[in-house]
DNA sequence: ACTTCGATTGGCT
DNA sequence: GCCAATCGAAGTG
C-alpha cells in the first residue's frame, strides 16, 4: 500500500490516527479533494503537531477557535486569518492531540468555471495556489469548521488519484519562532517542480515599535 | 478593556 | 521588493 496514512472513509479517504501527522502531510500529495462543486489537486501541504509542536495553533491547548482540531480524524479544521483569509487542515492523530495537516495548494481539476467565478479572474495557476486562494476556490468559511469527511454524501471528499513520481520537504512557510526552524521542522512537503505549488515565503521578522 | 499580530494575498513601486 | 487590508483570537493589564 503506497499511502500507508490514509485509510478508507465512507465515500473516501480520511488520516490513519495512528499515522505520523508528517506522513499524512506527505501522503495526501496528489489526491484529489472535493467541496461544493469544485475538485483540487493536492501539490502541498504541512504538518502540525499540537503540543509538540510550537507552530501549530493548537500548542497552546484547546480554544474556541482551535477546538476541531481536537476532535477525531474524520473531520476538517477551518480557521479565518488577517480579516480575510480561510485556510483548510484535516484533523489528524488520536483524539485529543490537535494535529492537523494544512492543504496549502492544489490544481483545479474539476469545476474549473465555478473556481474561476470565486477566484475573481485569476490565472487558472492562480486558482488554488496558496491556502486562503484553496479555501475561496472550495467555497470554505468558518461555517465549514468541523465537517465531516465521512459517510456517502461529507461535505469534503478526499479520494486516492495518481501518486506523485517525486516529492520534496523544506521549513514551513510564514511560521516565525521556533517552529519555523527547517532543521527541526522541516514539514512542507510538496510535489516536486509541480507549477501548482506556492512561492516559498519565510516569515516576517518581527518588528519593534520604535521608541521615542 | 486594550493591544498585538497572524499557518495570507493582491496591488503598487 | 514592499506594504495595506481587515478582524478576531490570544495575550496582557
Amino acid at each position: 500500500m503506497v499511502r500507508d496514512a490514509l485509510e478508507p472513509c465512507g465515500a473516501g479517504l480520511r488520516p490513519r490516527a495512528d499515522a505520523p501527522v508528517t506522513q499524512v502531510a506527505h501522503d495526501v500529495l496528489g489526491c484529489l479533494i472535493s467541496h461544493a462543486g469544485v475538485t483540487v489537486r493536492i501539490t502541498e501541504a504541512e504538518a502540525y503537531a499540537g503540543s509538540d509542536d510550537p507552530g501549530a495553533h493548537t500548542f497552546r491547548g484547546r480554544t474556541a477557535r482551535n477546538a476541531s482540531m481536537f476532535g477525531p480524524v474524520g473531520h476538517a479544521y477551518v480557521y479565518f486569518t488577517y480579516g480575510m483569509h480561510h485556510a483548510l487542515n484535516l484533523v489528524c492523530g488520536p483524539e485529543g492531540t490537535g494535529h492537523g495537516v494544512l492543504i496549502r495548494a492544489g490544481e483545479v481539476v474539476d469545476g474549473v468555471d465555478l473556481a474561476r467565478s470565486r477566484r475573481g479572474g485569476v490565472s487558472d495557476r492562480d486558482l488554488a495556489r496558496g491556502p486562503g486562494r484553496l479555501a475561496q476556490a472550495l467555497a470554505l468559511d468558518r461555517t465549514h469548521d468541523g465537517m465531516s469527511m465521512e459517510g456517502s454524501a461529507p461535505d469534503l471528499l478526499l479520494v486516492p488519484a495518481t501518486v506523485p513520481k517525486c516529492t520534496s520537504s523544506g521549513p514551513r512557510v510564514g511560521v516565525s519562532g521556533p517552529g519555523g526552524d527547517g532543521e527541526l521542522f522541516p514539514w512542507r512537503f510538496w510535489i516536486t517542480e509541480d507549477p501548482y505549488v506556492s512561492a516559498y515565503r519565510p516569515a516576517k521578522p518581527r518588528r519593534r515599535p520604535a521608541r521615542p
